[in-house]
DNA sequence: GTTCAATGTTAGTCTTGCCGAACTTGGATG
DNA sequence: CATCCAAGTTCGGCAAGACTAACATTGAAC
């Protein structure tokens, strides 16, 4: 079953469940997939048994919502699109990258297989998009090894942004405007857990930035070995259940 | 009401009407559009119904269906988008003129009004597409003058392909095999009506091609008045009803 | 171990866009 | 000018995807 024989909303549910296990082990549930999807609980309970009757996920009632490797294939394929699309947007028609996300959104879901090649290839095959997330190629993609969220970054320690989630436009344009991109080095001047007035270097300034619970999860860093007393070794205390790396 | 207030349908509907009337003066008909937009007639009553509720055309019941201006001025704009992204694909993803059709069809509905500026930027503000058809601006655009289905081309007169209809891929993808593209010259060397293998002289070249009623009314060409000694004067003779051009 | 609030599910309804079947209209034909 | 048929319309129904309201389950707190 090709993917395009599938609704629209069918691939945003299945994207969305591929992505929410991308940078975490915690498993999705029906109220996150609701605020995401912009739709009531109802409607996602309905829709997921469609796309279990599909063979696509699995899901006890009450239970763990997973992909079976046909929806697993089905949602890499959107990841891909979506993208592809965005490095296309930022790298060919000028967008900002704080400003593809719901251009692609849209896009992703119209554009032909054809089309998504011709921009593969007219990008020269990219590996990251503009966020710093990475293309697949054309099946399964491997996390990023060892980068974490920068809530749970040592402090002092200089990070190297790996990614931003870009899940919240708002959030993208404001660290657009100050600087906090993808490759950026930055530094933090305070202790956890971090707040809305948190003391950081960027680009050898130092400035007072937002690193509230948000912001802080939605930024993914490295720790650059030189610079970090600690390495790659992280202790995990945090409210949210996240995993951590580990050397 | 912006465009995007209305369903793709709604405007696919406001797009074939304005079209419909762009090469010709024959009112559009129900069966027509439910042939064109792939759904049954009484599918077309429905919606041509739903448009008038919203003011966008005029219709008496068996009667014929004319655009208001906020019915055109959505349709224009949608032409625009059609044309231009077709445009874009030639251009900047190497799509050959004949294959874009489908594709701008779909993303005529996906894509951002921002989006349409950037490719019209990026594309220099082109007055073409790669059919000939004209690209609107803003506004209304006016029909190229003087413009005559290949059809009701005098034979022996040199005339110059303005615009194809890109209502049939496979006439395009034939149209394109054999040379037969906007901008090219061609004399016919047959009375009418012109069949499926008349002879005709295509860049210096003698040959026989397919110029049978759906291939001699989707080429539009303009009489060249240094070559023919009719100049723009044509007699209508066909069985359509298609109106004629007149010096 | 009970309780209860948060989470998830079910049931019924609405809208959109489509269909087929049955009906209406109007103009061409004789 | 009466007829008839193609074109157009109306109507009931269906599927997808959304909603609200009511009900069920889970597990954490006491």
């Amino acid at each position: 079953m090709p993917v395009s024989d599938l609704t629209n909303s069918a691939q945003d549910y299945l994207k969305l469940i591929w992505t929410a296990t991308e940078w975490s082990t915690t498993p999705i549930t029906v109220t996150v997939l609701a605020e995401r999807m912009g739709v009531r609980p109802s409607t996602v309970s309905d829709s997921i048994k469609k796309l279990k009757d599909q063979g696509l996920l699995t899901h006890a009632p009450y239970g763990t919502i997973e992909l079976t490797p046909a929806g697993s294939a089905h949602a890499v394929d959107m990841v891909r699109r979506h993208r592809l699309l965005e490095t296309f947007l930022v790298q060919v028609l000028g967008y900002g990258w704080d400003e593809v996300h719901d251009e692609a959104e849209v896009l992703e879901h119209a554009v032909s297989d054809t089309m998504i090649e011709r921009i593969d290839q007219h990008l020269g095959h990219p590996t990251r998009d503009p966020h710093g997330d990475p293309i697949p190629s054309a099946d399964g993609q491997p996390h990023r090894p060892g980068a974490i969220q920068l809530g749970h970054a040592e402090p002092i320690s200089e990070v190297t942004v790996v990614r931003i989630s870009d899940a919240d436009p708002a959030m993208l344009r404001y660290f657009s405007d100050i600087g906090l991109t993808p490759d950026a080095q930055l530094t933090i001047h305070q202790q956890r857990p971090y707040t809305d007035t948190t003391t950081i270097t960027l680009s050898g300034q130092q400035k007072n930035i937002d690193l509230g619970p948000a912001a802080s999860s939605a930024v993914w860093v490295t720790t650059s070995l030189i610079n970090s007393r600690h390495g790659q070794e992280h202790i995990v205390e945090t409210t949210t259940g996240e995993s951590s790396a580990r050397k």
